[in-house]
DNA sequence: CGCTTTTGACCAGCGC
DNA sequence: GCGCTGGTCAAAAGCG
């Protein structure tokens, strides 16, 4: 299972019902909605991943405050359906009793949150931004599943998907429930930011990752990252995936700019392999340079296309 | 030297 | 008040 929560346009309370979320969600009230995709699962059928494939340029679901206690009943589930706005989740974790209480299959086309609980601790931090997002996760090459870059045994550290901020991690804690630890992140882009992000793997999907991000940065992006001495953050996308859940990132891939409509056809044939790999990887760079994590990139490529004043990205230069 | 990760200790909130 | 749990701190050590 992976946790899901809604966000609440302007609003950094975890309150409001999911009627406001569609709403928010409607483009000429929040055009630049900077909402999240969540990728089909690794068990993905061919209409599911037809619907992905179709899925490029669309706006992307919103995650974020609001833990969503309860399904939607039958009414606001069609108002969802009715939004421009799909609501996919993975078909491995979307649950069967959806189905049975709205009478929709539980595709990747639209499925209601699961039911999140939500822990009294993460409700009691009332006013804190924070945002929850679900990723596959990166699969390390096995030589590098086991160590840090630096060479350093993880134990157990997850291979975590990089972005373009700095993030230090600064603590790491066994989660009761959970066979996988939370590791704990701060910014490191710039002294005083309180940003931070949590990283640990869905207790019932070991193949997801989930990130929550906690505070905004109150400063531009980092113009260059800092020294990676003693880093793990390599810049190779098979091991490293970034996103940007804040979406401060000015360089997006967009279907529209030079070379990426080819990318993205490239990318859709990607999808139409009927392999856990396509998922468990290659979707996870498929996200990547589609922007279906926004502003992903490799950290060379921010800074090339930073140093040249270029606000479109060369999706190509991904490989190299 | 300045950065990183690792990891045990410490602290605070919550339930009983 | 006590114990559990999650979040943070800080020392140690490695890397470029």
């Amino acid at each position: 299972m992976c946790d899901f929560f809604w966000e609440k346009a302007g609003s950094s309370t975890g309150e409001g019902d999911l009627s406001d979320v569609i709403r928010a969600a409607q483009p000429a009230a929040r055009p630049e909605s900077s909402m999240w995709h969540l990728p089909v699962g690794p068990t993905a059928s061919a209409e599911q991943e037809a619907s992905f494939s179709n899925a490029f340029g669309d706006p992307f679901v919103g995650l974020g405050d609001a833990p969503f206690d309860e399904l939607p009943d039958r009414d606001l589930f069609e108002e969802i359906k009715g939004s421009p706005y799909q609501i996919r989740v993975s078909p491995a974790i979307a649950r069967d009793d959806m189905a049975n209480n709205i009478g929709i299959s539980s595709g990747p086309t639209i499925a209601p949150p699961l039911r999140t609980p939500g822990t009294k601790r993460s409700m009691h931090r009332k006013g804190q931004a924070k945002k929850v997002v679900c990723i596959p996760a990166p699969v390390a090459a096995p030589s590098a599943s086991a160590s840090t870059a630096s060479g350093r045994p993880t134990n157990g550290s997850e291979v975590v998907p990089s972005d373009l901020w700095a993030w230090r991690k600064y603590g790491q804690k066994p989660i009761k429930g959970s066979p996988y630890p939370r590791g704990y992140y701060r910014c490191s882009s710039s002294k005083g930011c309180s940003a931070r992000k949590q990283v640990e793997r869905s207790r019932t999907d070991p193949n997801m990752l989930v990130i929550t991000y906690t505070s905004e940065h109150n400063h531009p992006w980092p113009t260059h990252r800092n020294t990676l001495a003693g880093s793990t953050r390599g810049g190779h996308l098979s091991k490293s995936l970034s996103l940007n859940p804040a979406n401060h990132n000015p360089i997006q891939i967009l279907p529209t700019q030079v070379g990426a409509r080819d990318e993205l056809n490239k990318m859709t044939n990607m999808l139409r392999m009927p392999n856990d790999v396509l998922f468990k990887q290659e979707a996870v760079e498929v996200g990547a340079r589609d922007g279906l994590f926004w502003g992903l990139t490799g950290s060379t490529d921010a800074k090339q296309v930073e140093e040249s004043g270029e606000k479109v990205m060369d999706p190509f230069s991904l490989f190299r």
